[in-house]
DNA sequence: TTTTTATTGACATCCATTCTCAATAAGCGT
DNA sequence: ACGCTTATTGAGAATGGATGTCAATAAAAA
C-alpha cells in the first residue's frame, strides 16, 4: 500500500502554499498550530519530507540554519542575509551553473547552490549606521 | 589585542593538514585526542573557527551532516556521497559556475555550491548488486 | 615581572530534527 | 457497509552538532 491522503498530509501541503515566504518547518508548524492545534510537530516534519520527495514541494537545506520549504518547485536558486537569516529566491540577473557534469566516477544526482549575502533591508540598515 | 598563538590552536591547525580527508570538528577532536587528551572539544570548535575566519583553513558548511574543515583554502565544490556521506573535492571537469552576480538589490558575499550523489566506491557497490 | 585579557576546559544548554510506540484511521477487499 | 491491514498519527524522549557559561589559566604587552 502506497501512501495515505491524510488531513494532516493536506494540511501541511496548504500551509507551504499559504506561506510563501519560505517558511522553516518550525514556522509551517505554528502555521498549522492555529487552526488545527491538534497537528503535531513531528507529523509535520514527516509530511514536508513526503511531500518533498514526491515533488509536490521542494526542501531547501539550509546549513546553520532551520531548513526551509518552498511552494515553488521549479528550479531556482536561493540567497540567504546573513544579517536577519531570511532566505529569498535568487532572481537577481546570473547566469545559471553549466549542467551538472559527467565525470570522474561519480554519479552526481544534484548541485544546490546558496548564495549568501546582505538582503536589501539589512544592507540599507547597514548604510544608514 | 589580537589573537594569540596558543598551543591548543597550533595543534588544531595541524591537525587539519594532518588529516586531508575533509574531517568533521569531532574527527579532528579524536584525533587530538590520542596525542592530546586534555584539549577540550569546545577548544577545537572555537579554534576551527578562529582558524576559518583568518583563513588558514577553510570551513565548508554541509547541510544534514556535520561541518567539515579544509586544509586546501583555494576556491574549489565538494561532492557529498548519499550513501556513505563522506565529501570529497568535487575535481571532475566541470565549468565553474559564472562570477558571482550584483543584482536587486542584495549584496551577494559568497556562493557556496554543493553536489551530491555517489561517489565511485558507492556507485561500484550499488551496481554489483 | 606584573598586568591585562584572550583563551581554555568542563559542562550545560541550545536548536533542529528524528525516533519510539501505542493508538488511530485510510482505503483495500469482500 | 464492514472488517482488516498497515500507513500514519501525537506526544514526548532522544539524538547530533554546535554554542554558551564561567572560573581558571596563560599569552604577550607594558
Amino acid at each position: 500500500m502506497a501512501s495515505r491522503n491524510t488531513v494532516q498530509r493536506q494540511i501541511v501541503f496548504d500551509a507551504v502554499n499559504a506561506l510563501r515566504t519560505h517558511p522553516t518547518a518550525e514556522e509551517i508548524y505554528e502555521h498549522i498550530h492555529r487552526s488545527a492545534p491538534t497537528v503535531g510537530k513531528a507529523t509535520v516534519y514527516r509530511n514536508l519530507a513526503v511531500l518533498a520527495a514526491s515533488g509536490r514541494i521542494r526542501h531547501v537545506e539550509v546549513p546553520n540554519s532551520a531548513d526551509i520549504y518552498d511552494f515553488n518547485t521549479a528550479d531556482h536558486d536561493h540567497v540567504q542575509c546573513v544579517s536577519c537569516r531570511r532566505v529569498f529566491d535568487a532572481d537577481f540577473p546570473a547566469e545559471p551553473c553549466p549542467p551538472i557534469p559527467a565525470g570522474s566516477g561519480f554519479r552526481i544526482l544534484s548541485r544546490s547552490v546558496l548564495y549568501t549575502g546582505l538582503c536589501p533591508d539589512c544592507l540599507k540598515r547597514s548604510q544608514n549606521l
